[in-house]
RNA sequence: UGGCCCAUGGUGUAAUGGUAACACUCCGGUUUUUGGUACCGUCAUUCAAGGUUCGAGUCCUUGUGGGCCAACCA
């Protein structure tokens, strides 16, 4: 990781500028505070490299901390998902924190705030706390309970934790300033009543703290020193501020919070809520579904650790608003496969080729390079025999000069093979061409060094032997939206915009070296894209799901007709 | 009609008062036994108006546009 000539974004100079001011290198320490209610995606690959890569530039410690203060939403599932998502993409932690290990500490603190009648025991329902809010134009009202004695406090809040009250019954609030223009500061909850167990503290606590009060304690308590987070949190840093004020005891580390804009990404939603959504009403198989934009979702559709990262990298991280275009993704998905993966060959959408100067019954196995990219990744034995599969789109009967691909009367190389010309096809009852007839150059095979081999034809297709192919499952998957922002319109719901035919499913034939491919392996199938194969494969089945298809120039021709 | 944040090619990000650049996309071309890869090239950028300065994308003011803020969510 050599950076030095590579400019810096603003929260690295953030750090920086603490350093020259003096700030000691030893002190520096980050974390990454998920909230176990949902998978990890896209958008907090951008967080996780960022406070990540921060450490690895300064060797400073990062902790994984999960942000669970609310029983209701999270569970173990998602911590499990969460930690394995964040090695996976490459990364340690110093250590593994929870929130909820402070909740003893942060009960404690409440007590002291009490005590210096900076907190109080509202008993109002939330509509009527709702009114005395105020609105972003208008300062609030006090809430009538906002002077109750320290003793009485103390009693109530007492009473809280011992689980005397109902849930929405009692909060504890900060007492801070109702007319403040920052509705946040307008005496903000702290604590509220929830009879629900926790998944770690079970039913130690029937009261549980909210954000605000939590994270910056959870920072300080564990001495983090920069605490970034996205822009919609700008507004809490006065709180943040106002919360770290209360406990903070000179010496130690006061950890600063900043707010960087989250990554959108284009045609898909970065939201774990619409996410959730998108699981719950079944429009997608679950969150690792290879459609989803999450880190599950991704390693399961074939992307790499490295890409993702080279991804993150490349966008950067601003404040502004910003909606990153899917071709970015795709483009350095490709970059990395291109350069580690084997070629195969594979047929998606079978036509019927018999050579008819071609002995029945022979079989011959063709070298085949495995990757042009690598001088060392050696080559394998491809059989071919007297009828093969072609893709239907490589042949027409007729065809301009601009169709490189088969056509009557035309010849064509057959990858790794042989040159062969189109005498004839037949048709079935509809007019669907169902079997091309040719003949091949006997002279003409590949790295033969005849003369016949160095002539050089236009079109090269890749294909499979019938005989030898293994029929496969193939997934192809589509944008999940048609729309390039789904969830930014005012007047249409997200869901408006799910893609139909976002995942078809179809049957492929592989050339027999994939007999022995495991969950996970990747390769490019010639000519159409970057495969990998999913754990639904059994020994009876390969499952193959297309990462992203090759860029495509003659699509583009096609489209502009 | 309050507060906070933001504004650089189609997209994203740099330029830290001194020649506006890089990547992707788009378009065109060269090479090619993948219409892939690689390589070359074209088009295209500082929201507006004032001000400070020898010099402003950068600093100041005002406007305009966009985002966020009224969950016992995070």
């Amino acid at each position: 990781m050599n950076e030095t000539s590579k400019s810096l974004n603003f929260i690295e100079q953030i750090v920086e500028e603490d350093l020259a001011n003096g700030y000691g290198r030893e002190d520096l320490r980050f974390r990454f505070p998920p909230e176990p209610n949902g998978y990890l995606h896209i958008g907090h690959a951008s967080s996780i490299c960022l406070n990540f890569g921060l450490g690895l530039r300064y060797n400073a410690p990062v902790n994984l901390r999960f942000d669970d203060t609310n029983p209701a939403k999270e569970e173990q599932e998602y911590v499990d998902a969460i930690k394995k998502d964040v090695e996976w993409l490459g990364f340690s932690w110093d250590t593994e924190r929870y929130a909820s290990d402070y909740f003893q500490q942060l009960y404690d603190w409440a007590i002291i705030l009490i005590k210096e009648g900076k907190a109080y025991v509202d008993d109002q329902s939330s509509e009527e706390m709702a009114d005395q809010k105020g609105t972003p134009t208008e300062p609030g009202t006090n809430s009538p309970n906002r002077n109750r004695s320290i003793e009485e406090n103390l009693s109530l809040f007492d009473q809280m934790k011992r689980g005397e009250f109902g849930e929405g019954t009692h909060v504890l609030r900060a007492k801070i300033d109702m007319s403040s223009s920052n509705m946040l500061m307008r005496d903000p909850i702290m604590y509220r009543v929830l009879h629900k167990a926790h998944h770690r503290t079970n039913t130690d606590w029937c009261i549980y703290p909210m954000y605000d009060w939590t994270h910056g304690e959870s920072d300080y308590i564990e001495q983090v020193s920069h605490s970034f987070c996205t822009l919609e949190f700008a507004m809490h840093r006065e709180l943040y501020n106002w919360f770290l004020d209360q406990v903070y005891e000179p010496g130690k580390i006061r950890p600063k919070q900043r707010e960087f804009a989250r990554r959108n990404l284009s045609h898909t939603v970065v939201s774990k809520r619409k996410l959730l959504q998108l699981v719950e009403q079944g429009f997608v198989n679950g969150w690792d579904d290879p459609r989803m934009p999450t880190i599950s979702g991704l390693r399961r559709r074939g992307y790499t650790p490295e890409s993702i990262r080279n991804f993150v990298d490349t966008i950067g991280i601003a404040k502004r608003d910003n909606l990153i275009d899917v071709s970015l993704l795709e483009f350095t998905i490709r970059e990395h496969l291109n350069k580690t993966t084997h070629r195969v060959m594979g047929v998606l959408n079978p036509l019927k080729l018999v050579i008819t100067n071609y002995p029945e019954g022979q079989t011959e196995w063709l070298e085949a390079e495995n990757s042009p990219e690598d001088e060392h990744a050696g080559s394998r034995q491809v059989p071919f025999s007297r009828e093969l599969y072609i893709e239907q789109d490589d042949f027409k009967e007729e065809a301009n000069k601009k169709f490189f691909r088969l056509k009557l009367g035309g010849e064509v190389r057959l990858k790794n093979g042989y040159i062969i010309k189109a005498e004839s096809c037949t048709k079935d009852t509809d007019g669907n061409i169902v079997e091309v007839q040719c003949t091949y150059d006997p002279k003409s095979k590949s790295g033969s060094g005849t003369e016949e081999s160095l002539r050089r034809v236009k079109g090269t297709l890749h294909w499979v032997s019938i005989a030898h192919a293994i029929k496969t499952e193939v997934r192809l998957y589509d944008r999940l939206f048609t729309d390039e922002s789904p969830d930014t319109h005012k007047d249409k719901d997200f869901l408006e915009f799910i893609n139909p035919d976002s995942l078809s499913i179809i049957t492929g034939y592989v050339e027999p070296a994939l007999k022995n491919a495991a969950i996970g392996d990747r390769f490019q199938f010639q000519r159409l894209g970057y495969f990998c194969v999913d754990p639904d494969s059994n020994d009876n089945l390969l499952v193959f799901n297309r990462t992203v298809g090759l860029r495509d120039s003659w699509a583009k021709i096609q489209d502009k007709k």
